[in-house]
DNA sequence: TGCGTAGTTGCAGAATTCTTCAAGTCGGTT
DNA sequence: AACCGACTTGAAGAATTCTGCAACTACGCA
């Protein structure tokens, strides 16, 4: 094989590793999206989110296709959302094993 | 809040995305493991193991102990592997549709 | 106490990724 | 055809991450 697959799941989560990003994949669990929507909500320069697009497009994580003069862009699969809550879930956790560790900490002195 | 949840989001997946990192974890989802072994399997110099350790350690996916003179790390929660096998179904999703459309455009021509 | 093995840390140059600006494309509309 | 809105692309400097070397700490043991 020409890439290993270790280093083809690092890109994966690399490719999911950006604030925007991230945000684009939340709003878009609701179902497809235009741009401007997503840019109406983001808070973020029209060209600086069409490069975080074309990234997560390049990985085939989303998709986009054209809809009466707007562009719309979907998750390729439903896969992602549940990315994105096993996600969730381990920041819960290790937020809360933080959170413990505190305040035993605080407890001792 | 200091840090918009998004933002962790992305730096968590940001930390998995890295092939030796990658690597480290998959390891680890069959238990704890003295650093040497994950030296031997994985063909990195000691310090940039070390390096990508710290990382992990300090984004809390995994912890670090000390037994009989060697260094153990262990996956701070099971969750961890459940993330693992999340991306790992996307990405089979992702390659089989890519080589869908590859059979499709070999079969138009 | 002194040594050797096991890991870690600090750092600097190399490589990658981010952000923004300017310019360009693609479809509708008039 | 000319124009406009909605995006996209290219490119470059800024910021971040990666890698490897050298030095250092922590243990266990003679």
């Amino acid at each position: 094989m020409s890439v290993p697959l270790y280093q083809a799941k690092a890109e994966m989560f690399r490719t999911l590793g950006h604030p925007v990003r991230i945000r684009v994949l939340e709003l878009l669990q609701a179902g497809p999206r235009p741009v401007r929507d997503l840019l109406a909500e983001i808070d973020v320069e029209p060209s600086n989110l069409s490069q975080q697009l074309a990234l997560l497009r390049r990985a085939g994580i989303v998709v986009s296709f054209r809809q009466g003069g707007l562009v719309m862009y979907a998750l390729s699969t439903p896969a992602v959302a549940d990315l994105l809550a096993a996600g969730r879930r381990i920041l819960g956790e290790v937020l809360t094993d933080r959170d413990g560790l505190l305040a035993e900490l605080k407890a001792r002195d």
